[in-house]
DNA sequence: CTTCTGGAACAAAGA
DNA sequence: AATCTTTGTTCCAGA
């Protein structure tokens, strides 16, 4: 039902978006992720720790994890119908359908988890599962992000794209896809069987309800399938435009889209299922017919066989890949490409996972185990049969927070830095094309990522994805896929993985190197829009959606068994060829405040600026709607294609006796503006001293709609809010965050703020710190709580539409809650809460934060402890952010309510809010 | 010769 | 329904 209603919402997403960016998914993720969360394991990929929270979580039932999708899934397919809607907003967060690909399930021993889980997640769905506890492992899908792509990753004929990246993907794909967040599988290495398995094929199949379906559907491939819109898929590719011509395709046509690629024929489609390939439409017929019903059912078992295989394998291997430690990067490479490609070669057997996955380990193994010995000791412990079953889950476990949840980038003593921040353009290149290069920050250098407060020797994993820069919270983008790079140039190791149908590059974080990461690994590819807006869970829109935000996170082991998962995401960055040469750019402005009176010059320095560009002023109400606009005075003879004076116009009620936050915008045309900048008028008398805390607080608080809380939509460009901000700042934050923000973030932040709106959100992460500042504003708090939830502040100012969509969201319900603001700003509890250490989480609001659910996932006891606040344990966790949609509830009334709570408590607030998300019943 | 890019043609989607 | 504009995707070619 729910499901249904994101379609609509999604119709209606489109219509805002037109004209900004807009998407509008968030409920999606959130589905996802919830289910995610219940299974949240502590590491995901090849953590070490998943090892010891492996153990955690096999005495904790939670096992059955893995992904809630799948399994919700399962039972939506007893409801079918609804299922196809289910999937898509699963498969969004996580990327990939869960529907789509098949998923393996397991009875578990453990009931427990499940049972937990059945309670925690709202959703009935799971509930059927009730009792035993299954373990779904989720079949990858072929292309995971892509599904659609399938055809199009043939497409990638691009060479150098397509084979690495397929392969690559494919094999972690799998694995991750599995569940995203959760599936055990997706270790590396071992992954690429299991995900071959996966059948993605099968789920494929899915697309209805039962994932088997796939099969026959199938024909085509898995991978398409993964869609599980068969018929979709044709029109789809038809749809999509590229194909060529015209395409007209029709339904045949379905090969046509990527299709080209697909027939290539890949090897895969050989092979068989490879789900992903043969998802090509070709035209051919696809090879893929392999994939029967009946292969399904096979290659079920084997899955069954081989995932047992396969997470044994992970477990062994897992961890240790990330670390790549000893081995020479190139030399690492090397082998995971290979490795990749390998099982990728191989997947199309799917059933052989296997073999690949071995292969993996061969390579990986032997290297890597030394390290996942030290991670994975336990694991390693545990008697074989628990491994069988154990460890799947386990895998699963690892599952880390789910990539839409919003986290901290600062917990405790630690602090996830962006300290070099990319350029504000970079164009990324189609599977059709080569590797346009690695994204490269302002000065002509890379990018860089510090974490500070770690101590310990053992190295850690650098995660990074592409995520949104929209106005909604941070989730992984659709359209865009991080692409690792490599070559003489690069110096930094990586190692692809997917997880749901997002690539995750994992690259080291070493002691010896201060825990920094210099990020010149990584390049962004584009996904057709048409092979990503068929899938069937996808709601967001790819036209002009077309700005990106690096996303990194780190998971650290703590001796007490939790967690602490942090991010930091960068400033937006455009990716499309067009749009970096047309839109015009503001990086910094001059000023941030001025007296109502206005008059002043203000300097922007930016791009593409030109000597007709238009300076607007503008404040939004909270809902939207333009109370102001004016436009301000540019000095046209100053006008550079990188700096342009503009007059400070005076604001509209020269008596304000509080800052007011609004917006400008520089305008090169009508459908070609910048961002949002946050301006903030002061009380003419007021002298113009800003506290930054404040002010910038305050603006972009204010900013769009002072006050008011615009929601989530204001929160984003305009004015973060503050107070809520602070908590969910952190939480979302990318920036720096919390305490440590002040201090800490400058580097990045100031960069950051000044040109990216979403930097705000950067503000928010400045969080409690500037708590006074909140209290200033009575209406910030309330805003910000839904803020925090909305990443949306980053993205467009536009957000009139935002607007509506917010209204949207919380309508829709679960999908939304996730995304929205609401729930899943609230996640960052989580991350908080693994902290726990933080104080700081606390002061801002979150204290409640302090029992985030990742704790919770991640240790089980804690789970416990947590659980009530929570939802408790983590699967509880999760399955409540699914439901969350019901939750929809309401961001508004967070709002108030964490007035209060403030005042109380924030951390209580906090609680409240992940509560609310579960349910107010806490409240 | 391969990869990286910048530019731009071509075509679909919107207005 | 026709036409212009905008944007996405594919190609080409030079470095």
């Amino acid at each position: 039902m729910s499901f249904q209603h994101e379609e609509e919402e999604f119709d209606f997403s489109y219509i805002f978006e037109y004209g900004q960016d807009v998407q509008k998914e968030p409920e999606r993720d959130a589905y996802s992720y919830t289910p995610n969360v219940s299974l949240s394991l502590p590491l995901g990929v090849g953590n070490p720790c998943l090892a010891t929270q492996y153990h955690t979580l096999q005495s904790s039932p939670i096992i059955s994890v893995s992904s809630c999708h799948q399994m919700g899934y399962n039972l939506q397919n007893d409801n079918h119908a609804a299922s196809g809607y289910y999937f898509p907003h699963s498969l969004r967060p996580n990327g990939a359908p869960a529907l789509e690909s098949p998923r393996i399930e397991i009875t578990a021993y453990s009931q427990c988890p499940e049972n937990e889980v059945e309670e925690s997640s709202t959703e009935d769905h799971f509930i059927k599962r009730g009792v035993n506890s299954i373990v779904t492992l989720t079949l990858p899908n072929a292309d995971g992000y892509r599904d659609p792509s399938c055809l199009s990753p043939a497409s990638s004929i691009s060479s150098r794209s397509c084979n690495s990246e397929a392969s690559s993907y494919e094999s972690g794909f799998y694995n991750y896809d599995n569940s995203p967040q959760n599936s055990p599988w997706q270790s590396p290495c071992v992954s690429p069987k299991g995900s071959s398995s996966l059948l993605s094929c099968p789920h494929s199949g899915g697309p209805a309800g039962s994932p088997y379906h796939s099969p026959s559907t199938s024909p085509q491939i898995g991978a398409m399938a993964e869609e599980g819109w068969p018929a979709q898929h044709r029109g789809s590719r038809p749809n999509s435009p590229s194909c060529s011509g015209g395409s007209g395709g029709t339904g045949g046509g379905g090969g046509m889209g990527k299709r080209k690629y697909s027939f290539n024929g890949t090897s895969y489609n050989q092979t068989s299922c490879s789900p992903n390939q043969s998802p090509t439409p070709s035209p051919h017929g696809s090879p893929r017919v392999s994939i029967t019903d009946e292969n399904w059912l096979a290659s079920t078992n084997q899955y069954t066989n081989s995932a047992i295989v396969a997470a044994i394998n992970a477990l062994t291997t897992d961890g240790v890949v990330d670390m790549g430690e000893g081995i020479p990067i190139k030399t690492r490479k090397t082998m995971l490409d290979h490795s990749p490609s390998m099982s990728l070669k191989v997947e199309p057997g799917g059933d052989e996972l296997g073999p690949d996955g071995e292969i993996c380990h061969e390579d990986y193994p032997s290297r890597l185990a030394l390290k996942k010995e030290n991670y994975c000791a336990g694991f390693l412990d545990v008697p074989q049969h628990l491994y069988s079953w154990s460890k799947p889950k386990p895998y699963l476990s690892p599952s880390l927070p789910a990539l839409d949840w919003q986290l901290p980038s600062c917990s405790g003593p630690y602090n996830l830095q962006i300290e070099v921040q990319p350029k504000s353009h970079h164009r990324a290149h189609y599977e059709t094309e080569g590797s346009r290069g690695a994204v490269k920050a302002l000065s002509g250098g890379h990018p860089v990522v510090q974490l500070y407060g770690y101590m310990e020797s053992e190295p850690l994993t650098l995660q990074l994805f592409i995520g949104t820069a929209d106005d909604r919270l941070l989730r992984p983008h659709a359209f865009y896929q991080v692409h690792r790079i490599t070559g003489k140039t690069v110096s930094t190791a990586s190692h692809e993985v997917m997880q749901s149908n997002t690539k995750i590059l994992e690259i080291p974080l070493l002691p010896e190197n201060n825990m920094r990461a210099i990020i010149d690994c990584a390049g962004i590819l584009k996904l057709r829009n048409s092979d990503i807006e068929l899938r069937k869970g996808e709601t967001d829109i790819g036209r002009k959606n077309t700005r990106v935000r690096l996303v990194f996170r780190v998971h650290i082991n703590q001796p007490n068994g939790r967690t602490v998962s942090l991010q930091a995401a960068s400033n937006p960055i455009e990716c499309s060829q067009r749009s970096a040469q047309e839109l015009p750019l503001v990086e910094k402005q001059s000023v941030d405040s001025y007296p109502a009176t206005g008059g002043k010059m203000m300097l922007l320095s930016g791009l593409n600026f030109l000597p007709d560009s238009k300076v607007v002023f503008v404040e939004k109400a909270q809902d939207g709607h333009h109370l102001w606009e004016t436009e301000a005075k540019v000095d046209k003879d100053s006008i550079k294609s990188s700096t342009l004076v503009v007059e400070i116009p005076p604001y509209r009620n020269q008596r304000i006796s509080s800052p007011v936050n609004v917006n400008f915008y520089v305008c090169n045309g009508k459908r070609k503006r910048s961002q949002y900048q946050r301006f903030t008028y002061l009380p003419p008398n007021v002298p113009m001293i800003k506290t930054e805390p404040s002010d910038e607080y305050d603006s972009r608080g204010t900013a769009g709609l002072p006050m008011h809380s615009k929601p989530y939509y204001s929160q984003s460009r305009l004015t973060p809010i503050m107070p809520v901000s602070d908590s969910d700042a952190c939480l979302v934050g990318g920036y720096s965050p919390c305490p440590p923000r002040h201090a800490a973030m400058p580097t990045s932040s100031p960069s950051s703020s000044p040109t990216l709106h979403d930097l705000s959100p950067v503000a928010y992460s400045k969080c409690l710190p500037s708590s006074p500042s909140h209290a200033v504003l009575p209406g910030p708090m309330v805003a910000p709580i839904q803020e925090t939830p909305g990443h949306p502040s980053l993205a467009h100012p536009a957000s009139p539409d935002h607007n509506t969509s917010l209204g949207m969201l919380p309508s829709q319900g679960s999908p939304n809650h996730l995304n929205s603001p609401g729930p899943h700003g609230y996640h960052p509890v989580y991350a908080k809460s693994s902290p726990s250490s933080s104080p700081v989480s606390h002061p801002s609001t979150p204290g409640g934060t302090a029992e985030s659910p990742f704790m919770q996932a991640y240790s089980p006891s804690h789970a416990a402890a947590n659980s009530s606040h929570a939802g408790g344990s983590s699967p509880s966790l999760l399955s409540e952010d699914a439901s969350p949609p019901s939750m929809a509830i309401t961001v508004k009334q967070e709002p108030q309510e964490l007035d209060q709570m403030y005042l109380d408590d924030v951390n209580e607030i906090i609680r409240n809010d992940l509560s609310s998300i579960s349910v107010h019943t806490h409240a």
